[in-house]
DNA sequence: CCTTGATATATAAATAATTATATATGGGCT
DNA sequence: AGCCCATATATAATTATTTATATATCAAGG
């Protein structure tokens, strides 16, 4: 999947590694994120297979700047992929919940200041979408009228990340009021 | 993760990889779900690692049982990793979200069609929460007194699923509006 | 009688992802 | 002067997970 991610973003515009780990931090780490590592190695991975080429282009400052560009074989294995329909459900993994299930021996009063502080958590990253993802979005879709669809999809994904962690922060407030009345 | 998912099931009763399964397949698959093949090679792994000892059952009618058992190392691994906080907000993936993202130049009817299924698959995984998954804990649990709040805890997690299902389909109303003014 | 499905057990191979490092430069802080 | 941080690039090693396959028995359905 991050495959996708990386031809998605690099059917914008050529990027570096580097470059890419930023905007998925601040634009899919949402539903998709990913370690440097597997960023690099993924981009490698894509030129060798033939869907992406890159270039270096020399820095003064810094380091050289390996530059990753899309080919058409990339775009058509992007728009491919697009093409297919997602007619499944997909697994979740959420670790707490783990713990939680199995934590009926725990102490209660530490269950709960647990439980405290992940709704605290989950209602700032809330308010991380609304604000810094929202402006993010806004600024990079601003002035250009060609990305106002994509602008409105990307929102809708950042859209997903506010009533995800609405409905946490609810269910953490339903369970912490449960485990109150032992 | 996986790990704790088999030391917990097992802390209760001992079990078979199969059965272990079955279990997970009813009750965690909701926020943490595993193939076959990696509940053997993972019960396999925990055996040689001193936390887990299996045993054959001979049976006539059907392949013999590999029963295991958690014993003292187990559990003190279990139990040191239920009494450590979880701090952090985990990352999500969700596939479709990133076919969503890069959806721009797609055609729209084809996207309502398949955003129109995704919310009914959604739909009747709620209502499978509510109904079948809240059956089988209400039978394990029943009359068995020294296990409500355990089951208490199970049903707080099948009731994020009920919720999270929930969010996701209303989420899947809102983008399906906003693709329909295209 | 034959196929399919359920029960039950696994292994091999491949891919995906994480953790831990390593290098290099320059700016700002102490 | 020395340290940390950000920029930028990357590899090695390990762990986690998926996909595909294999075996064996019996019951039920066609």
């Amino acid at each position: 999947m991050l495959k996708y991610v990386l031809l998605g973003f690099l059917n914008y515009t050529p990027m570096t590694g580097y470059e890419l780990k930023q905007f998925m931090d601040e634009s899919t780490a949402n539903f998709w994120h990913a370690k440097q590592s597997q960023i690099y190695t993924t981009l490698k991975k894509l030129e060798e297979d033939g869907l992406l080429k890159s270039h270096i282009e020399a820095q003064e400052s810094r380091p050289d700047r390996r530059v990753y560009t899309i080919n058409e074989a990339g775009r058509a294995d992007l728009n491919d992929w697009l093409s297919q329909p997602e007619t499944e459900l997909q697994p979740r993994k959420e670790g707490l919940l783990v713990k939680l299930f199995f934590s009926a021996g725990s102490d209660k009063e530490k269950m709960l200041t647990q439980l405290r502080l992940l709704r605290d958590l989950h209602q700032r990253q809330m308010e991380h979408y609304e604000t810094a993802t929202h402006a993010f979005i806004r600024q990079i879709a601003e002035g250009m009228p060609q990305l106002e669809k994509d602008a409105q999809l990307w929102d809708a994904t950042r859209r997903f990340g506010v009533l995800f962690e609405e409905m946490f922060v609810h269910w953490l407030d339903e369970t912490i009021e449960k485990i109150e009345q032992w």
